[in-house]
DNA sequence: AACCTGTACAACCGCCTAGGA
DNA sequence: ATCCTAGGCGGTTGTACAGGT
């Protein structure tokens, strides 16, 4: 007995997504929010599968979203956060306001990971090359260090949303980032600035039922600007975050050069 | 100009979990 | 306790575009 389809499939159009589409779907979410996803394709006029419809949302309509390249900050926090939390990009994302975690994942796969290679660090332990290849039991140790949140009891605490009880516990207990000031309180800054930004809170935006109109999440989105460009401009901890990076670093040779 | 290759990113797929019936 | 559904996540694929030959 093979598991059910999300939708009926049969029909249903796949691929890029036209300006048309995009429209029926945006004006229906802004005018009745969001609500069962399976329900938005019928209800919208649509003839795509709910889920295809809550991806195109989240990763591309959704007002609060920032488009373009990643910043160098940006990038240097997602390093940061890959170091401490592997790949949970939906986590990552959570720490950037107005990114997702695909467009963090596509940027890590096409940008970073290249770039953290040319200067000699394995992009998945966070470790010089020449180090890791020299030394298997560091590397399995790091590696055991970034699969151990990916534990089944762990794996249920992460799914909760961010911003929750569950999640600050993780963020509570110290971790090996932490320990050499890494994190800053970046992490916690970013979640407190918004604590509505990852794809995963993207509900947040418009409760069910709710109708908003754009200038609100417009406005809404230009708070979190603010706070974001304060939070980076060194007000607090922002300064730090780039200079505890490179700390970070370090031992494997992060050349801040290479990376500007 | 035509073709090839590499890159970037949008979109899809399959799996997992939570919550309700 | 079990089953089913919806939502969410991470990995992978598909496609458009740019640059090189």
């Amino acid at each position: 007995m093979g598991r059910q389809p999300c939708c009926e499939k049969v029909g249903l159009k796949k691929g890029p997504w036209t300006a048309e589409e995009d429209q029926k779907l945006v004006s229906f979410l802004l005018s009745h929010g969001q609500c069962c996803w399976r329900l938005v394709p019928k209800l919208a006029g649509l003839l795509r599968c709910g889920k295809s419809c809550r991806l195109r949302w989240t990763n591309y309509l959704r007002p609060d979203l920032k488009r373009g390249l990643l910043s160098g900050e940006e990038e240097k926090l997602v390093i940061d956060l890959h170091a401490h939390l592997g790949n949970r990009w939906s986590k990552i994302a959570a720490r950037l306001p107005g990114r997702t975690d695909n467009e963090i994942k596509n940027h890590w796969n096409t940008h970073i990971k290249k770039k953290l290679k040319k200067m000699g660090i394995d992009p998945v332990t966070h470790q010089s090359l020449s180090l890791a290849q020299h030394d298997p039991l560091k590397q399995q140790q790091q590696q055991a260090r970034l699969d151990e949140p990916t534990k089944p009891l762990a794996a249920s605490q992460e799914r909760t949303v961010s911003g929750t009880g569950a999640n600050d516990k993780e963020e509570a207990a110290p971790t090996s980032a932490q320990l050499k000031g890494v994190a800053c309180s970046a992490a916690s800054s970013a979640s407190a600035v918004s604590p509505s930004c990852s794809s995963s809170a993207s509900a947040s935006v418009a409760p069910p039922g709710a109708v908003v109109d754009w200038p609100d999440l417009f406005e809404m989105d230009g708070i979190l600007d603010i706070d974001w460009a304060s939070f980076l401009s060194g007000d607090g901890c922002g300064n730090r975050i780039g200079v505890d990076l490179f700390d970070h670093y370090s031992d494997v040779g992060f050349d801040q050069q290479v990376w500007m």
